[in-house]
DNA sequence: GGAACCGTTCAAAATAATTGAATGAAGTGG
DNA sequence: CCACTTCATTCAATTATTTTGAACGGTTCC
């Protein structure tokens, strides 16, 4: 037995008539003929009563109200086959660094929502070389974060760059200058709160600093470059962070651009080079994200 | 998409084998293959991960998951037709007189219903006359009583033959002669008690009696022929009543054959000429009562 | 009485399902 | 390491089925 048949004796029960469900279903009305009469041999039962007009039998009324929910399942089964199949249904799992975590992407991910309102996504929020392992081994689909120490295997995909800032108390030293920037060498004379090891952002920057000699002496370590700002706006020294953190600009304090553009990093998409090109629901966010910074700099 | 199609999926995944589900279905090893293909081409997605095993990917587990029921709906649908269409299951309406719809046809009813516990029956209890008019309406779909006033259009198929005993009261002046038959003309010198106007044992009594001129001046008319039973207990005169209904005899009286055969009544089954010959599960019940009878009287 | 509509029939054509034999890939046991 | 088996797949050929157009017979509705 075939859905199309049941889908043409639906027909014909909604217009009373084979006609036009042979017209609405584009077919030739012997067909919907011949269908219901394999039909009626294969169930062994009389669906219709043939007379002036047509009229369900007891059986084909019992026929009707069963098999019209197993059609509805099916064709509802087949569309969400179907979703699936073209990503606009799924499951798509991502991992996030800090701070684009809780800064653009909470955004992002409400836009793309607004789009794809039935694709599932987890993001997991961790420091890139967690990601990588994850994204390595197929536990996430992929990432965004900053370029990954270990390129192998994994393309990246540069989205946007964010400039360090030095963000400094009001009544620090370097902000009573009243000059607008500060240069590297500088940093020497306050105390740097940095992030944990773990962090790029940490890294980078203290690569960065480290090739220009400008490594202050005095440094602490504070986990979370959010919890960080509040350090700053305490007081404690200055720091280094990413201009997207500073929107809140905490109470207190003040955000200096480095001179001669100072640091910057850059961050991305990162996936699995097997799993270009993406498919389904992850290729949608892929997608979306690539095109939603392109935008932005254009 | 057809349900064949499911139901070699299906077992697909119940034996983790292409080939052991062609084999239990009878297939060669390639129609699985293709209808496979021709599902997944259908859904537009991969069901299975093709390695050294079979394994469902994702949406193939969503699909067995929901299909599976669906298919199994169809299953007992059709299962629910085949019986209505063999007769193992379906709606009897039947119509019976008394006192038959008292005495014997219960026994009958369970026994029909141990045989076909699907059938339901609905039993209307009345007159002949109204029962053949309900039959002929299509109210009924047939009727067990005597042999209807107006048999035009319906067919009546004897089934037993009920023979009428005199039912007095134990110090009765007919009962105290030691005889153990009574003639038609004694009636004359007792009161008769006798059935309401409508049932046919009382104008097939009434018939019989006045042909012989045997007919009693004094009679007495009590509704039923249950109730009448108590009324010859009570003393209040002898009553013409089928053998069946005196089982048990009332506490009191006697039963009395009429000498030289007595007056008989012959009861069957009533249905319409044209619904002959009957389907499904009225079918089953004609041919049971029939048969139950046939094997009574050989 | 004639036009329009409907469901059905029939033979032909188009499409789909099924098969057996061959192929290749993977596992098994000596 | 090499037969040996198992298994899914491919391919061409066969078989079954679905679909169609045209014609037919019935009914309804002016």
């Amino acid at each position: 037995m075939d859905f199309k048949t049941l889908k043409s004796f639906e027909k014909i029960v909604e217009h009373g008539n084979f006609a036009r469900a042979a017209e609405e279903l584009a077919y030739s009305p012997s067909t919907v003929t011949t269908q219901i009469q394999k039909l009626e041999s294969d169930l062994g039962v009389l669906l219709f009563e043939r007379g002036k007009k047509i009229a369900l039998t007891e059986a084909g009324r019992l026929f009707y109200e069963q098999s019209i929910p197993i059609l509805k399942n099916m064709e509802q089964l087949q569309k969400t086959l179907g979703d699936l199949a073209s990503g606009e249904a799924g499951h798509v799992r991502m991992g996030v660094t800090e701070p684009t975590a809780s800064h653009q992407f909470p955004g992002l991910l409400r836009r793309f929502t607004e789009v794809y309102p039935h694709i599932r996504i987890s993001v997991e929020i961790a420091g890139t070389p967690v990601l990588t392992d994850k994204i390595l081994k197929g536990e996430l689909d992929f990432g965004l974060g900053s370029f990954p120490d270990s390129a192998a295997q994994l393309h990246f995909e540069p989205l946007f760059t964010e400039e360090f800032l030095l963000l400094v108390p009001k009544d620090h030293a370097l902000a009573r200058e009243g000059s607008n920037s500060v240069t590297l060498g500088r940093l020497r004379e306050t105390r740097l709160l940095i992030t944990a090891q773990s962090c790029p952002y940490r890294r980078k920057l203290e690569t960065a600093l480290r090739e220009e000699g400008s490594f202050p002496p005095d440094t602490m370590e504070i986990g979370s470059m959010s919890a960080l700002k509040h350090y700053v706006a305490e007081g404690l020294g200055a720091a280094l962070v990413p201009r997207m953190v500073l929107d809140p600009l905490p109470e207190g304090t003040l955000a200096l651009p480095m001179e001669g553009g100072g640091i910057n990093m850059t961050c991305g998409l990162i996936c699995r080079s097997a799993d270009l090109p993406l498919k389904r629901a992850g290729k949608n966010l892929y997608d979306f994200l690539l095109h939603e910074f392109t935008r932005q700099k254009g």
